[in-house]
DNA sequence: AACGCATCCAACCGCATCTTG
DNA sequence: GCAAGATGCGGTTGGATGCGT
């Protein structure tokens, strides 16, 4: 048996209200209240408007103390940093900003605190980029490739278990200091959330111990506490991930759409974090061929790389111990991105990996 | 001036949760 | 404990408006 309608849909009154409307609704709850019941309440006023109609009119619109629009830096900034903390409860994020309504600050949030972030956070780097990446992306290969090379590949499943290698430097291109959030790591939450989330299978896998035995969860788990994991994912933005991932068979594949510039920032951090000997519950991006002589020669890079996951191993970095390779490594967390914006997913594949380095120094 | 496109935002819709009998 | 109705919430829609060409 299916619910019965709230209202006899065919006799009210939908779209904007008239002010004579507005009137009518505020003077009769201002005088009597709301009596506990919306659906009653048209009907005692004489209006031809759905309860539910009313109820949002007078929350949204008629009830004293609303503010509308005008939003400044500082609500700005609670709104970024609750969205961050709890998602989309817009109903908890107006109960922080007195005046303000779940509704209006939806409407902000999508026409424009989002864009104006991305947009901010997206030219920040664009510009930085441009400006010293090349140099330090040139530096930071030579030195990364020079310690590779003298590698043992038969060493332990992280590689340098006893004699860490000295670090190469990784270039600081992720200050994002004059957006309203100052820390990094809160941007990088936000971008996260911008994307979309873990999908409950993701948060699955991740919990999954290697094949080589060694629990590269600690590791993740460590520098990836995400306090939205308490909640399930929204139904839309995990459909919207599966939507995305039936129409890209794999991000790594879209990876190969990004920039050169990011394939080398990729490239280079890979090969640092495996030099650290970084247990990372890695998957393996689209890479090229393997090198001829190693054991894994002819298998096409697509094939490989798009099936492939797990610790960085000198099987994922030296390729029987051959040296190292001008692959491109994608992390596992990029399930999490549900829009196709390019640019965006690089940057935050680079800055997770950057995020893990600098975590655990 | 006219047209098309982009943006904004009030309002709607459907679903989940809460309340009541 | 259950069913029905009421309420609350978040995603989405579509009309109004602004802006560029």
């Amino acid at each position: 048996m299916g619910r019965a309608p709230c209202c006899d849909k065919a006799n009210v009154k939908k779209g904007p209200w008239s002010p004579e409307e507005d009137a009518k609704l505020k003077a009769y709850i201002e005088q009597h209240g709301t009596g506990g019941n919306w659906i009653a309440l048209p009907q005692k006023i004489g209006l031809k408007r759905c309860g539910k109609s009313c109820r949002l009119r007078w929350l949204n619109y008629l009830r004293p103390n609303i503010k509308h629009g005008g939003f400044s830096e500082e609500e700005d900034n609670v709104i970024c940093s609750l969205y961050i903390s709890i998602g989309s409860r817009w109903s908890i994020i107006a109960a922080q900003l007195p005046g303000r309504t779940d509704n209006d600050i939806k409407n902000y949030w999508n026409t424009r605190l989002k864009k104006k972030l991305l947009g901010k956070q997206r030219k920040e780097h664009q510009a930085r980029k441009a400006n010293s990446l090349k140099q330090e992306m040139k530096k930071c290969i030579a030195n990364s490739s020079n310690l590779m090379v003298t590698c043992n590949a038969t060493q332990n499943p992280n590689y340098y278990p006893d004699n860490q290698p000295p670090m190469a430097t990784m270039p600081s291109i992720y200050t994002n200091q004059d957006i309203a959030l100052n820390d990094q790591s809160s941007i990088r939450k936000l971008l996260i959330k911008l994307g979309g989330r873990f999908s409950s299978n993701d948060h699955h896998q991740q919990q999954q111990q290697s094949h080589d035995g060694f629990d590269h969860n600690s590791n993740y788990n460590n520098l990836h506490q995400n306090p939205l994991d308490n909640f399930p994912p929204p139904s839309s933005t995990t459909a919207s991930t599966q939507q995305f991932y039936d129409s890209n068979s794999s991000f790594s594949q879209l990876l190969m759409n990004t920039t050169d510039q990011y394939n080398l920032e990729m490239t280079a951090a890979s090969v640092q974090m495996s030099l650290q000997g970084i247990s990372s519950n890695f998957q393996m991006g689209y890479d090229m061929n393997p090198p001829e002589g190693s054991s894994l020669e002819g298998l096409e890079g697509s094939s490989y790389g798009c099936s492939t996951s797990g610790p960085i191993s000198a099987e994922s970095t030296n390729w029987d111990g051959m040296g190292p390779l001008a692959y491109t490594q994608t992390v596992s967390e990029f399930d999490r991105c549900a829009q196709p914006d390019h640019m965006l997913q690089a940057d935050y594949a680079f800055e997770e990996l950057h995020s893990r380095y600098i975590g655990l120094h």
